[in-house]
DNA sequence: GTGGTCTAGACCACA
DNA sequence: GTGGTCTAGACCACA
């Protein structure tokens, strides 16, 4: 469910806050929805359970998520953030500007960076269009 | 001529590492260009002069840059990094890996991402119309 | 496991990278084997951590040391350094060569030299001789 | 007169020193020799005459060098170091030790060690030999 | 416990 | 002016 990188340079308890929020600003991730437990994000990444479960615990303290005793961790009924695709633009924000300033860095033209993104996607599922053939 | 982001989440100094090599790659910092000195892009960012000067340090032990005594460091005679397209295309990767990873977790469609890069692009300098309307 | 000498001139850090490749070159560090931690080194020889942690990081950058998320250092499977006596002998020519300078500048004949070297082994420790004493 | 290497860690100004002082040590520089021209030192090895001109400052300082109105400077009539052969000896004790760290972190016997110096010895001028046949 | 990042500041070597 | 070395100390990420 989520990809980590920890070569990345981004902290991993950073690449989770980013993925589980947005997980669940795409509605992908629904309130009441349970998340994976600590233990199976730490084993299946080989990663320290100490640092899923410090994301998790951020995102408790946001109101993300909500905790349940013995039971997994659950997406809080009514978390801030939420589905409207404005807010979904926004989410990815970030992204686009570090795309566009190493763009420019490297001179290369919109044209090229346009036809890369779409070559790229290519390469992977595209959720917009398995949306469109699911019903 | 650095763009640095302090919250960002990744450190400063690998930011540095990026953006000198897409300058070099891109062919803006050619072979025995001056960077700008430590002192200078410390001041400017306001950002100790030590993390400048590792980044400095570690792209010289790459072979990317050059120390020259009481003097600006330049870039290398021949720097691994080179200017063909194909290069500076791959340079990006992972900054494309970065966009599609959220784009799919935000489940955003391949249309509304192209968009997205379409419309932000506008908003700054186009080096590639630049170079087109210049002759 | 370190001899560092804050007074040679040499600065510290560059003390540090010399033995670390030294000890690997020679075996007696192998692929896999843990570094001293940052600290245990800083304490032990009343240096500052960022001094040790800068050669460790440099001994990275060159892929002769592989860090390990919370635990020490390691040397890396495959350093570029290796066993063979020929290349221990060539690790060794700067050594030679800084001694020969002084000894042709000081006027001292071979003989003196090789004297000088014979009988300063005898107050240490020869690695030659216990191998082939201790079957 | 000098070999300056740039990239050895230790200090231009100290190499000198520190040749400077074996030169007279061995009676090479005799009291009352000129020393080459700050001027012409710094060309021939590419270095700043600052740097040059630390140097021999420092020397002067000690005793070992005078200073002469609109002449070169020569060695001083009793300078410090002298020439018998144990101060010669211990004027390289420096260079041995180095060696012998060297040696012993790479594993190789004391006979390897002098059986390289031994050849090494044989590629460059042989002082000893140079005075045994001057007569 | 491990290493990493960054700061503030002193002082050095070299041009 | 340039970069380099080192310290002392705070705080972070990860096991």
């Amino acid at each position: 469910m989520f990809i980590l990188n920890p070569q990345s340079g981004v902290p991993i308890y950073r690449q989770l806050l980013d993925q589980v929020r947005r997980l669940i600003a795409s509605g992908r991730l629904e309130p009441g929805a349970p998340l994976p437990s600590v233990r199976e994000v730490a084993v299946e990444h080989a990663v320290n359970p100490m640092t899923i479960s410090k994301a998790y615990a951020l995102l408790e303290a946001e109101g993300v998520l909500e905790r349940n005793r013995g039971k997994p961790m659950t997406v809080a009924a009514h978390p801030k953030s939420q589905i409207p695709l404005r807010e979904r633009l926004r989410e990815i924000d970030d992204e686009i500007e570090q795309l566009l300033l190493a763009a420019r860095q490297l001179q290369l033209s919109k044209r090229e960076v346009l036809d890369l993104v779409d070559k790229s996607w290519g390469d992977e599922d595209d959720a917009s269009s398995r949306r469109r053939t699911r019903p």
